[in-house]
DNA sequence: GGCCTGCGTGACAAATTCCGTCATCCGCAT
DNA sequence: ATGCGGATGACGGAATTTGTCACGCAGGCC
């Protein structure tokens, strides 16, 4: 149930706006005054600002720049009887996200309501993430998340997935796998690799979802993205997790690394 | 400097955007065809998408569908020619950001598109983010990020952080940080609160900056926002931190879990 | 089907990190 | 100047991480 906050002093606008954000099944919170939406924004959390500018205590834009100036902040779009390119460049530019003339239709105003709200619950993209699949790894943080549920991940575990993720798709033997995690050149003749990786595909393990994590025997691991859209009920198809054509050649050095 | 790619198939709008993209300060890369789209995306990295919708390989609109099906992604400007409101509809619902009728007043392009770039780079507001001043607290992933920068902290750090910042503003008794973090109901008669925040203070720290946790002397620790806004060159300015009125009664009790 | 090799994981010990305590020095207030 | 409160370095114990080992299971080949 989204939450709009409607900032208009004019009672007829503000009905048809109730009946419009009604109709599109939002709970619409309507004051009539900056003063009123600056105590409604302290009070509850909204989804959406609609301002109107002229209002009897200001012009309602003076209130969206102090919004922005304190920091990110939910999406504000502006209904004004202003509506000529220079003020929607005035609106736009002092911080609103969208800027709508009246008279408007009220189909595009809905469409352009969800639009912004759409875009303000995307989480930015950015170079510190890296998505794979339903997997997200922020890199400088060091956390893991699956299906948006934080995992608890170690520093070697978090290595671990970093590199398999980063050559996602490629198989990865275990001596490059020590090579890039552990820094060895040689075999340790242990299970140090294959232990880790049971450690961490536990970690990423959801119930009736395939791991990201699969073997390819007698080569390595690889890193194998689940997609988001792919469904707990399709977790009986054992398809991928046999593939038996790696894209890379481990080559049979991938053995060596065991404990004879 | 921003990246704009510009899918047009129209050789003299394309020339009149690239003059509006210069003006502005950006790099656009134009393309005719939403398959040039697709090619262009998969090699580089753009922080906006205008698109035609009448494009000699089909309908731009579709190509924006299919960007969205695939999860979060660039902000899209659709300009076109279809420029009814069901045409404006069709667009934002189809997963367009904006959408301008041709023709357009570029400075409101301008704008409208200055405003998808600020929104887009925005994080997205969320329950498990708290962000008071330039402090960020992700409460599930226990992360701390101070000016975007990640801050390592341990957990004990990052339960006492999260009290504090819980009560931003708000002097907390060394007796309180010991009933809510270390759910202690007596004084352990040694300075371990004093300790933890001196640590939490140091990995907190930004040269030229003031800290966030300021010491009541006397009664206890309040967690004071810095501003984003608040440059390096104030650091002289040590006001805040001599201030001498907290807001919250702490009590003399304050000086109890001190060693004697 | 039998056998052999490779893989997965429980258990344990060593290594590393976190946390609490103690003590000392510095800063602040009277 | 004096005394109290706060900040922080150092150390040792507690908790977590990491590596090793061993054993049982799974997969592939003959």
């Amino acid at each position: 149930m989204r939450r709009v906050l409607l900032v208009e002093d004019d009672d007829a606008a503000a009905a048809d706006l109730a009946r419009i954000a009604d109709h599109a099944g939002w709970t619409l919170t309507r004051v009539a005054s900056t003063a009123g939406g600056r105590t409604a924004v302290a009070r509850e959390t909204f989804d959406l600002l609609v301002v109107d500018r002229m209002l009897p205590d200001g012009d309602g834009l003076d209130w969206v720049r102090s919004l922005r100036a304190r920091g990110p902040a939910v999406p504000v779009l502006i209904l004004s009887a202003l509506g000529r390119a220079a003020n929607k460049v005035e609106g736009l530019d002092g911080g609103a996200d969208d800027y709508l003339a009246k008279p408007f239709d009220p189909d595009e105003f809905v469409a352009r309501a969800r639009a912004l709200m759409r875009r303000a619950a995307m989480p930015a993209e950015s170079p510190d993430l890296v998505r794979l699949g339903d997997v997200e790894i922020h890199v400088k943080a060091r956390t893991v998340h699956r299906r948006g549920q934080f995992v608890a991940v170690s520093r070697k575990e978090f290595e671990l997935l970093h590199k398999l993720a980063d050559h996602a798709g490629d198989v990865l033997t275990r001596s490059m796998l020590l090579d890039a995690v552990w820094n060895l050149r040689f075999d340790p003749q242990t299970n140090v690799v294959d232990v880790h990786v049971s450690r961490l595909r536990r970690k990423l393990e959801i119930d009736g979802l395939p791991n990201p994590i699969v073997t390819q025997r007698g080569e390595g691991y690889a890193f194998e993205p689940v997609s988001p859209s792919e469904a707990k009920d399709l977790a009986g198809a054992k398809g991928p997790m046999d593939a038996t054509n790696p894209s890379e050649p481990g080559g049979p050095d991938a053995t060596g690394a065991r404990q004879p």
